[in-house]
DNA sequence: GCCGTTTTCGGCCCGACTGTTTTCAGTCG
């Protein structure tokens, strides 16, 4: 079967494609919208267009529907395969140079037959390209710029990447005494899990001081814009900054607008236009002679004039919240100090850096009343990982130092489990009567990973099926920017929890941030809970916390979805029945 | 190519910056 990935690349691809053919900008858009739903769709997209039955899916019309059922039937798309056929197949790489779009690839294409990358380097530095209409000296010069840059920088960046250098930015920024109101925008302010560059937002009576303050900072490596109320620098890492400067009044508009999605903020405009106003960065303003709006001070402002609930940046992906604000059913999110304790931490007796003291030491530290031990079981050779004995004599530790604990009059507990291998054929790396004594277990696929998508998943239902396994671990086994989830058929092992009552981890090492945040709604709806876990090697990835809460929070998880804001009485009556 | 309570045609979000132009096209977000 097809993948949906696949599915989706095939869509994105038509629509660069039909660009470099000069199509109705408009039909583009369509096979862009199309890439975007199937992308997000919350459930079998990919099964349902192989049936042909997509019906009813609002933005697939008649000629979407007929090709995603060839493609998923088939496995072939003609129409694309004919398309693919009028260019090279490297013409793609050309999307992703800084400063060419389709139409001046086109030209680069129809008259110099440039088709690949190093084609463009070819005909900028022979003085082909310059001779173009539309080309000149500067154009060229930035694009072998680009070139080079690429080459050294891949573009994206995970999000404790960059998290760092944008506090710094909003901590320099809301100390301008021209800047009366600093915010971060974009996919970091709606905490995506890689970003590609970091936007940022200043309220200014004196916008022109804020920019020439804001490109002449150390940090800045070079400066790609410098005008009177945008501009954008790259720094250090390669990581490109932008800064927008708006008045006080455009603020809410401005930050509204910057912080996206750019398909959150499409609907948004038409459902002001519904209303009689055309809404755009600097104002909400009424068409032709409909009633003025109200006083919008903020973005909640915003919202209510729209007609909804406040939308918070996280869940602004046009993916079901603008109705969801309409009707008044928002989730309440969780918020990081609902967090009481968590399961998935190693400590030195496996792979971790810290002893079961320390890392017992750092959690009461971060305010967490219990914390879990689950190091790696044997079959992770690699790691250390722990034999039945070893694991037996720590869970003996733990309760020896829950005695001293509770001496001490804390009520702070560690818990005793094992992230447990599941083995190639699901089985699990400990037998029933040891995993019995523990607190809880997260099970985890750490080795063969390039099972196909059916064996993968039939691997991880049997673990799952296993009575004793509380929760999945890192559902996916992806590495962010670096390694690829392994096949798996989610929405099906989202079934498999949900009869079982096993529950799936949000893994919150900022490399993982897995199961990806697009499928825990599904999750949510089927009745899954979440446990939101560090993956804690030392003391201080408990901090990780943070991005699981980020991430959980673009996933709509509430307090009650996620079992770790259980206090520690409630979680000790919670476990043992968890599966029964 | 999609959509529709002005519905089968005509509209689909739009502003800033840059570079190449000399009033605007392309790119980006």
């Amino acid at each position: 079967m097809i993948s949906r990935d696949h599915i989706v690349d095939v869509l994105e691809n038509i629509a660069l494609l039909l660009e470099l053919k000069g199509e109705n900008p408009f039909k583009t858009r369509a096979y862009r919208a199309g890439a975007e739903i199937v992308q997000s769709f919350p459930g079998d997209i990919v099964g349902k267009a192989a049936e042909n039955d997509l019906e009813g899916i609002k933005g697939l019309g008649a000629a979407l529907t007929q090709k995603l059922h060839e493609l998923a039937a088939t496995g072939q798309l003609a129409f694309y395969e004919n398309l693919r056929g009028e260019f090279p197949e490297t013409i793609f790489e050309l999307f992703e140079v800084q400063g060419l779009g389709a139409k001046k690839i086109k030209i680069l294409h129809d008259t110099l037959g440039v088709g690949s990358l190093s084609d463009l380097q070819r005909v900028c530095e022979s003085g082909e390209a310059a001779a173009l209409p539309g080309f000149g000296q500067k154009s060229v010069a930035k694009i072998l710029e680009a070139l080079a840059y690429r080459e050294q920088h891949a573009g994206y960046f995970r999000l404790c990447d960059v998290t760092a250098q944008a506090e710094e930015i909003l901590a320099v920024l809301r100390e301008h005494s021209a800047a009366s109101q600093v915010s971060a925008a974009g996919s970091f302010r709606r905490g995506k899990e890689v970003v590609h560059d970091l936007d940022f937002l200043v309220a200014t009576k004196d916008p022109q001081a804020i920019m020439d303050f804001f490109v002449s900072r150390p940090w800045v490596e070079s400066v790609i814009a410098h005008g009177a109320t945008k501009s954008s620098v790259r720094v250090a890492n390669g990581l490109q900054c932008d800064l927008r400067a708006v008045s006080n009044d455009a603020y809410p508009f401005a930050q509204n607008y910057f912080t996206g999605s750019k398909e959150h903020n499409v609907a948004l405009r038409s459902r002001a236009l519904k209303r009689g106003y055309t809404l755009n960065e600097y104002r909400l303003a009424p068409v032709g002679d409909a009633a003025a709006p109200p006083p919008i001070p903020d973005e909640r402002a915003l919202y209510r004039a729209l007609g909804l609930d406040y939308i918070e940046p996280a869940l602004r992906e046009n993916s079901g919240e603008i109705e969801a604000a309409e009707e008044g059913r928002l989730p309440e999110l969780i918020r990081l100090e609902n967090l009481r304790g968590t399961f998935h931490n190693h400590t030195v007796a496996s792979d971790g850096s810290n002893t079961l003291a320390e890392m017992a030491a750092a959690a009461r530290e971060h305010g967490l009343q219990y914390l879990g031990i689950a190091d790696h079981s044997k079959s992770s050779f690699q790691a250390n990982g722990l034999d039945a004995e070893r694991l037996l004599a720590q869970v003996a530790e733990i309760r020896a130092l829950n005695d001293t604990f509770a001496a001490e009059d804390s009520d702070f507990r560690l818990l005793a489990g094992t992230e447990c291998d599941i083995l190639k054929d699901g089985s699990l790396d400990f037998p029933d009567d040891v995993l019995a004594q523990l607190d809880y277990v997260v099970a985890s696929v750490h080795n063969v990973f390039n099972l196909p998508e059916d064996e993968m998943t039939a691997r991880i239902i049997r673990a799952i099926e296993n009575p004793h396994v509380t929760m999945l671990g890192h559902l996916t086994g992806r590495l962010l920017l670096k390694r690829e989830p392994y096949a798996l058929d989610i929405p099906k092992i989202i079934d498999a929890a949900a009869a079982t009552k096993t529950l799936i981890e949000l893994n919150a090492n900022p490399w993982r941030l897995d199961m990806d945040w697009r499928w825990w709604k599904l999750a949510k709806e089927k009745g899954v809970r979440c446990a939101i876990n560090p993956d804690a090697h030392s003391t201080d990835d408990l901090q990780f916390l943070h991005y699981g809460i980020l991430i959980a929070r673009k996933g709509w998880l509430t307090r009650k979805d996620v079992i770790n804001t259980l206090s520690l009485d409630a979680l000790r009556k919670a476990l043992p029945s968890i599966k029964a």
